[in-house]
DNA sequence: GATTGCTCAAAGCA
DNA sequence: CTGCTTTGAGCAAT
C-alpha cells in the first residue's frame, strides 16, 4: 500500500492509505501569484466538463460537410481540368455504407436492429429508416447466400439504427475485435488466424461499412485513427486490399476511364521509405528479388495517379510495442504523388519509386506518433510545459507526466497519489478469494484451475493480456495461487504499463491522456480512493467531483462478441452489467491517474468490476479498460453514468453538469 | 529483446 | 468460376 504526495518527488515518506493528510502543502511550491488562489483558473473549480472523444480532429477537421476531393484541397487550374465527367460513388454520401445498386434508392443497411440483452432474450427495435424499400438489396444478398449455409445477419441486427457514418465504422470495429477475442479464447492453440477468421465472418455477414471503393476521405474514419490488423481497414473500407498495399479503382475522367490508386499502405516492407512527416517514397509492388518490377496493377494505378493527381490515402505503420513483430497501422490522411521514376533495387533490379506528399490542412496523423518518440529521446524538448515528470512520485511502474500547454495554472489542486483502495474496514480477511494450484501460471482449458472455473471456464485475458468481454465479474488470481505474478489471469494487479499524461484541457480542466497507443480490451487502470459504503451516505449536495459512483446510462452499450455469429447460443453467458454496487469512491483526497478521466457520452474507456486480493463481491475493484482502439495522446474518457431513479430525491439538480461532448449520443447533462 | 525465416492464409482482380 | 497476386500475422529459432 502506499501514497504520496504527488507534487514532493523528493519525499519518500508513505503514509497509510487513509491517512489523508497532507504531506506538504502544494503553495510553498509555487510562485505567489499561482497559489492555490491562482486568478488564472481557480484550483477549486469543477474540472468537470464533458469533452469531445475526437479531441482537436473534431473542430480542426480539413474537410467540411460537402467536401469533394477534386475540389478543394489544391485548386490549381491544373486539377480542374481533371475532374471526373461522372462523379464515382466517393461524392455526395451521407452515411458509410455503399449504395444500393441502382443507384437511387436509399443506402442499404438494416432495417431493423436485434438486441440482445442480459438475459439471453432477443428484442426488435426498429430503425426510423421507415422509407427504405424492404428488398432493394435483393440481388445483393442473394448472390451472398449463394454458398452460404448461414444467413447474412447485416440487415437484421448489429448495426446500429444511425446514419452516423462514424458510429457505423465504430460499430464495425468493436463487432470484429469482440468476435476476434472470443475466437482466440475459444481456440487458444492458436491453429486458426483469429483475425481472418473473424474478419470472414464480418465479410460473408456483410458487417462492414464503405463498401464500395472511392477516392478522397472516408466516411466515419478520421485521420489519425489506428489499426491494428489489415483486415480492419477492409471492413470499414479505408483500404480495401487484405494484403497488398496497393488499392485502386477504375474511375471515369473526361477524357477516358483510367485505374488510379485510390489508398496505399507504407508498411515499410520494401524498406528505405523516407521518413518524413510530410513526404514518402513509395516502393512499388512486386517481388524485386528476382526480377524487375512491372508496370501493371498496383503500379500502373500509381503512375495513372500521378498524371490524374487525385487524392490517395496513405496509412503508415508503426511498430506495437506490446507484441513481438506487432504492427500499427495508421490512417494519415490524403496525400498525391509528386513524382515517380525507376531506380535499381538493392538486389540489383528495377523497383518504381513514388513520391507522396501529404496535403495541407489536414489534422496531425503519424506527426503525433513522431512527436512522442521525440519526447522520449529528449523529455526536455517540451520545456516549461511540463510541470512535473512523474505525478505519482514513483509509485506507479512508468512515470505520470503533468502538462500544460493551454495556460498557467501550475497544477490541479492537492490531493495525495495512491494507487491503492482504502476499505472502510478490513474486508480482506473476511471472505478470503478461492486460490489454485496453478505451477507458475494458469493455462486456458485447465479443468483443475480452480481461478478458471469461477470465470466460467475460461480466461477472463488474451495471452496478450487483453479482456476478453465484459463482466460482471472478473476473477484475477490471488497472492494466494500458486501461479506467479506474470499469470495471465493477473493483469491489473501489476500496475501500469503505459505512459499516462494528466493535461490541461482547453475548456473543461485537467484530463487524462496517454502516450502510447492503446488497443480495444486494454487495461488502463484502476479507480482509486476511499471507498464510502452505501450511496444513500453521500451528501450530493456537496462537491462529487471527485466522486467514482458504478452506474450505468447506457442500456445499448454493448462490448461483447454477438454468439449469432459463431453459431453459438443459448448456453453462453454474456451479461456485462453487474449487479448493484453500493459504494462509491471518493478519489478527492486520495487518488490516482483515473480521478482524472472525464465524462463522455461517447466513450473510449469503460470500467470492469475485479476480484484479486479479496473475496467480498460487493467491493470489487473498479479497474478500467479500452473500449475501442485509442490512438496517442487522445483524452480518455468514460461514461459517469447516471443516477438511478431511486435516487432522485437525494439529488440537487443544480449539481447536474452541462456535457459539452460533441457526441450525437450526447445526453445533454451528466451527474 | 530484436531480428529472421517459415507457414498458411483471404480478398479482389483478371 | 478459378487461378493469380499480394505480403500479413504468428510462431519458433537465432
Amino acid at each position: 500500500m502506499e501514497s504520496r504526495s504527488y507534487h514532493d518527488p523528493h519525499s519518500m515518506k508513505e503514509s497509510a492509505v487513509l491517512d489523508v493528510k497532507p504531506l506538504r502543502s502544494l503553495a510553498p511550491m509555487l510562485p505567489a501569484s499561482l497559489g492555490q488562489k491562482s486568478t488564472f483558473c481557480p484550483s477549486n473549480a469543477p474540472p468537470f466538463v464533458c469533452v469531445t472523444p475526437l479531441g482537436s480532429f473534431a473542430t480542426a477537421s480539413a474537410y467540411p460537410p460537402g467536401f469533394c476531393p477534386f475540389f478543394s484541397s489544391v485548386g490549381s487550374p491544373q486539377d480542374l481540368n481533371q475532374i471526373p465527367v461522372e462523379h464515382p460513388s466517393y461524392l455526395n454520401e451521407e452515411n458509410g455504407f455503399p449504395r444500393a445498386s441502382g443507384g437511387t434508392t436509399p443506402p442499404a443497411f438494416y432495417k431493423e436492429a436485434v438486441i440482445i440483452d442480459s438475459s439471453g432474450k432477443t428484442t426488435k427495435r426498429f430503425s426510423n429508416y421507415s422509407t427504405f424499400p424492404a428488398d432493394s438489396s435483393a440481388t445483393e444478398s442473394s448472390k451472398r447466400k449463394k454458398n452460404k449455409s448461414r444467413q447474412s445477419l447485416a440487415d437484421s441486427t448489429l448495426l446500429p439504427s444511425s446514419h452516423d457514418p462514424r458510429e457505423s465504422v465504430e460499430v464495425v470495429l468493436s463487432t470484429f475485435d469482440a468476435l476476434r477475442r472470443r475466437l482466440m479464447q475459444i481456440d487458444d492453440a492458436k491453429k486458426l488466424r483469429p483475425d481472418l477468421k473473424a474478419g470472414s465472418i464480418m465479410m460473408s455477414n456483410d458487417l462492414r461499412a464503405n463498401k464500395e471503393k472511392r477516392i478522397g476521405p472516408v466516411p466515419g474514419v478520421e485521420v489519425g485513427d489506428i489499426f491494428y490488423f489489415r483486415i480492419e481497414m477492409c471492413l470499414v473500407g479505408l483500404h480495401s486490399q487484405s494484403i497488398s498495399g496497393i488499392d485502386y479503382k477504375t474511375i471515369s475522367f473526361v477524357d477516358q476511364e483510367d485505374s488510379v490508386a485510390v489508398g496505399i499502405v507504407s508498411a515499410g516492407v520494401y524498406g528505405n521509405e523516407e521518413d518524413s512527416e510530410d513526404t514518402l517514397i513509395y516502393t512499388g509492388q512486386g517481388s524485386s528479388n528476382n526480377d524487375d518490377q512491372k508496370l501493371e496493377r498496383g503500379n500502373l494505378a500509381l503512375e495513372k495517379s500521378v498524371r490524374r493527381a487525385n487524392d490517395i490515402r496513405v496509412i503508415r505503420s508503426a511498430k506495437d510495442p506490446s507484441i513481438t513483430n506487432g504492427k500499427i497501422y495508421i490512417y494519415d490522411g490524403l496525400y498525391k504523388i509528386h513524382e515517380s521514376w525507376v531506380e535499381k533495387g538493392k538486389t540489383g533490379f528495377n523497383t518504381f519509386k513514388y513520391k507522396f506528399l501529404r496535403q495541407p490542412g489536414q489534422p496531425d496523423g503519424i506527426a503525433v506518433w513522431k512527436r512522442i518518440e521525440k519526447w522520449k529521446e529528449n523529455p526536455s524538448l517540451r520545456g516549461n510545459m511540463v510541470l512535473s515528470h512523474d505525478l505519482s512520485s514513483g509509485i506507479e511502474n512508468k512515470p505520470v507526466c503533468l502538462v500544460n500547454e493551454v495556460d498557467y495554472e501550475k497544477g490541479p489542486t492537492y490531493f495525495t497519489y495512491s494507487n491503492t483502495v482504502g476499505y472502510p474496514r478490513s474486508i480482506s480477511s473476511v471472505k478470503p478469494l478461492q486460490s489454485c494450484m496453478c505451477p507458475s501460471a494458469c493455462l486456458p482449458g485447465d479443468a483443475n484451475c480452480s481461478c478458471l472455473r469461477q470465470n466460467g471456464g475460461f480466461l477472463p485475458y488474451s495471452s496478450n493480456g487483453i479482456l476478453v468481454s465484459r463482466k460482471p465479474l472478473v476473477y484475477e488470481c490471488p497472492a494466494t495461487c500458486q501461479c506467479l505474478i506474470n499469470c495471465r489471469n493477473r493483469v491489473t494487479q501489476v500496475g501500469l504499463h503505459l505512459h499516462f499524461e494528466v493535461f490541461k484541457t482547453r475548456d473543461h480542466g485537467w484530463g487524462l491522456r496517454c502516450w502510447d497507443a492503446i488497443r480495444a480490451g486494454t487495461f488502463i487502470c484502476e479507480y482509486t480512493g476511499e471507498i464510502i459504503d452505501g450511496i444513500r451516505s453521500i451528501n450530493f449536495d456537496e462537491e462529487t467531483d471527485y466522486v467514482f459512483q458504478p452506474m450505468y446510462s447506457d442500456p445499448d452499450f454493448k462490448w461483447n462478441y454477438v454468439p449469432e455469429l459463431l453459431e453459438e447460443t443459448g448456453n453462453v453467458d454474456l451479461s456485462e452489467t453487474p449487479k448493484l454496487l453500493s459504494f462509491v469512491i471518493n478519489s478527492k483526497n486520495n487518488g490516482n491517474i483515473a480521478r482524472f478521466m472525464n465524462h463522455s457520452c461517447s466513450p473510449n474507456v469503460f470500467w470492469q468490476p475485479v476480484l484479486h486480493d479479496h473475496g467480498d463481491d460487493r467491493y470489487p475493484h473498479i479497474m478500467f479498460f479500452a473500449i475501442k482502439h485509442i490512438p496517442p495522446m487522445t483524452e480518455l474518457t468514460f461514461d459517469y453514468g447516471r443516477r438511478p431513479a431511486e435516487m432522485g430525491n437525494h439529488m440537487n439538480p443544480q449539481r447536474e453538469k452541462k456535457c459539452l461532448c460533441d457526441s450525437v449520443k450526447c445526453r445533454g447533462f451528466f451527474i
